[in-house]
DNA sequence: ATACTATATTCCATAAATTAAATATAAGGC
DNA sequence: GCCTTATATTTAATTTATGGAATATAGTAT
């Protein structure tokens, strides 16, 4: 029960679903998530601890940048069976739309400097 | 996307999730879901229609009662996977079995006098 | 109409979620 | 070592969710 709260209330929020439909095209550091967002970067980084913490999202250092994708393992069945689901669900959300058009210019070594 | 939001929001409830899933056995009246869960009426009635506005549950007046039902139509695409989901899911866990278990016992005839 | 019953709504208190500013940590370059 | 940079954590403010007591509504029966 608790791992399926987990993977619900992780998938409540907006921006956190719109995190996990920007990582479904490729991976992102936490400061491209925040530029596409234009959240602060502590919120992100909150996001990104709820998404991990529910098993939807893994992270992987490397160097500066610690880099998000979608957890494709598949520990967590709610949490897999949802991002199954999410892949092509809301492909047509014009929110969604619009930040999947921003996302090639999403690069960390502009962004961050 | 205020769909997908609402159905997630609407199952990331401990309580919610518990009267989907008596839900799937039979009809039930809100004060047979309240015996089994043991919270007071108007909370129930509050989850009800969070639960009906995420289009997860109908209800169907019938005299006094009114019965909730899981809401079988495909409107919200969203509410229909996840029901279909939840049909399987759950079904091992410790609080949802033994709410299971009291189930039978609820009548609305004899809890609600 | 009056009384009774099942459910819904309002109101209020408490708890949890979201956010950002400030600060801390960690990794790389000098 | 020190400085810079990317990310994480802490703190505090605001908002939202959950719960029950009190009240209102709707339907039934007498």
């Amino acid at each position: 029960m608790k791992n399926f709260l987990k993977v619900m209330k992780a998938l409540s929020d907006k921006n956190r679903v719109k995190i996990a439909k920007m990582l479904q095209h490729r991976e992102l550091c936490v400061c491209e998530i925040q530029a596409g967002l234009g959240l602060a970067q502590p919120t992100v980084s909150k996001h990104l601890k709820i998404l991990e913490d529910a098993e939807i999202v893994s992270s992987r250092k490397e160097g500066l940048w610690v880099n998000y994708s979608l957890d494709a393992g598949n520990d967590n069945k709610f949490a897999a069976a949802i991002l199954g689901n999410l892949r092509h669900w809301l492909e047509e959300d014009p929110e969604i739309e619009a930040l999947m058009k921003k996302l090639p210019q999403l690069d960390r070594v502009n962004i961050c400097k």
